[in-house]
DNA sequence: TGAGTGCCTTGATCCGGGTCAAGACCCTGC
DNA sequence: GCAGGGTCTTGACCCGGATCAAGGCACTCA
């Protein structure tokens, strides 16, 4: 595997998953580092960590990283690139699950395959961290903070997802969709304002139950209105507060 | 407390939610003996999960169990009656994120309460089982079998939540919630073909992401269409097999 | 008993967005 | 160069479901 620690412990401060006083790191290297880790464990949280990172994979887009019928025995964690997870039936139809960004965790919700077959694919050039799920559960089970943390990453898509439900209209969906992006990127420490769309159009009215026809109309009118520039899969925010004022979602965002 | 052990253990051999050799069984006192109970440790586990039972409290129709901006604590076991969870925002619109029946865990995605500020309040009269999360936290860490129950059923919400949002038309949406509370009923032992609804319309409409006149209007439809039989909240399935097509989901219910 | 209040149903209208279709703008390969 | 296949955009049409409005039913309370 062969961890650099010295490149480890990327602070920021305004993580918005952090409370109740626990720090939280990021690994430069696995991108891990988000579990949280409590004052006073940060070198063993960390390091336990980094032994459970079982390879570092490399994926060209439209790879699979995990497939539908595999035993479920493994999460990974985005290094590079963007990853999106969706249920395919036997038509081929897909539903999209959702999009993984840098530093984000894949495949927590696999682990009930019975139910939600789902499989990852690679929207672009895409690493990955491969970590174990036993040997994860396993920690989780000594380190409270890590169990807290996967289960704060699951309660957190399922409000997402339920907001998601909510918003009605397609303008709604699609403001909520940017400032989502925006957001996450922008927690890892990218710029959330000038941000690549690494899925199709047809990928993102999948994710957010549209047609692909609306989005191109909706980014459209956005940009007309000066809220955001669009030039093809890259977009500009220009109007955040706008843009927040059009996704009134019940929670602020 | 007490309980009575021997009311305990009743067996439902195709509880969908087992696999890999495990028995799950089911407490009649506190409805918490769903958490999986691996072979072996049945005796411990149940036992050690009554253990946790903070109390047992009753509410009437519109009570609330629990609050926005309560401070996470504990998680609740409905032993009759139907609770529903919601978001509420500052001017008073309400986003329901689910309903629970007799036999599910109530407040778990509560886990997070700083991103998705979550109340749960009584349709009915409801009886729930009180379990003070830090005791089943410290319980899942020396338990494999019930963090992983406790990570299958986040990640069912999940998935769940997701089908919902795929679902384009109203009747796909209905015949699915219809379905859907038929299956969860069924595997507790209940009449999964005539069944009570305890929301009112316009909490279903909430739900589904439609106008309450829609589902008085959908339900009508199914009904001159012979798929079911509707009397004010008593719902009777007479042609599941049309009802699942129409609720074609990826998945096949 | 009747007034008041929710909840549910049904009807009429209208608009957002799905669908179909055509064309533009890329790619990559021959 | 041109052909072929994605993806994205724009236009025209039309239908499903939101919205507005009215009325029915059941329940509570004075």
């Amino acid at each position: 595997m062969g961890h650099d620690e010295t490149r480890n412990g990327r602070v920021t401060p305004h993580n918005p998953i952090a409370d109740d006083g626990d720090e939280y790191k990021f690994c430069s290297t696995c991108a891990f580092g988000a579990v949280c880790v409590g004052r006073g464990v940060d070198k063993i949280g960390l390091s336990e960590l980094h032994c459970l990172v079982e390879h570092v994979g490399s994926y060209r887009a439209g790879e699979s990283i995990f497939r539908t019928g595999d035993r479920f025995g493994a999460i990974f964690a985005v290094r590079s690139g963007t990853v999106k997870t969706r249920l395919v039936d036997m038509e081929g139809r897909e539903l999209i699950l959702g999009f993984y960004l840098p530093g984000e965790l894949v495949g927590l919700n696999a682990i009930h395959p019975e139910i939600y077959p789902c499989d990852a694919v690679a929207l672009d050039t895409v690493e990955v961290c491969r970590f174990l799920f036993p040997a994860l559960a396993t920690l989780a089970m000594r380190i409270p903070q890590v169990q807290k943390e996967l289960f704060r990453r699951l309660s957190k898509d399922i409000g997402d997802a339920s907001l998601r439900n909510q918003e009605s209209s397609a303008d709604e969906r699609l403001a909520g969709f940017v400032l989502d992006l925006s957001a996450r990127y922008a927690a890892r420490g990218f710029s959330g304002q000038s941000l690549h769309l690494s899925m199709s159009r047809s990928d993102i009215a999948n994710y957010l139950g549209l047609a692909s026809e609306t989005v191109s109309r909706v980014l459209r009118r956005f940009q007309d209105g000066g809220l955001l520039e669009v030039d093809g899969r890259e977009v500009t925010i220009t109007d955040a507060a706008a843009l927040r004022d059009i996704a009134k979602n019940l929670l602020h965002r």
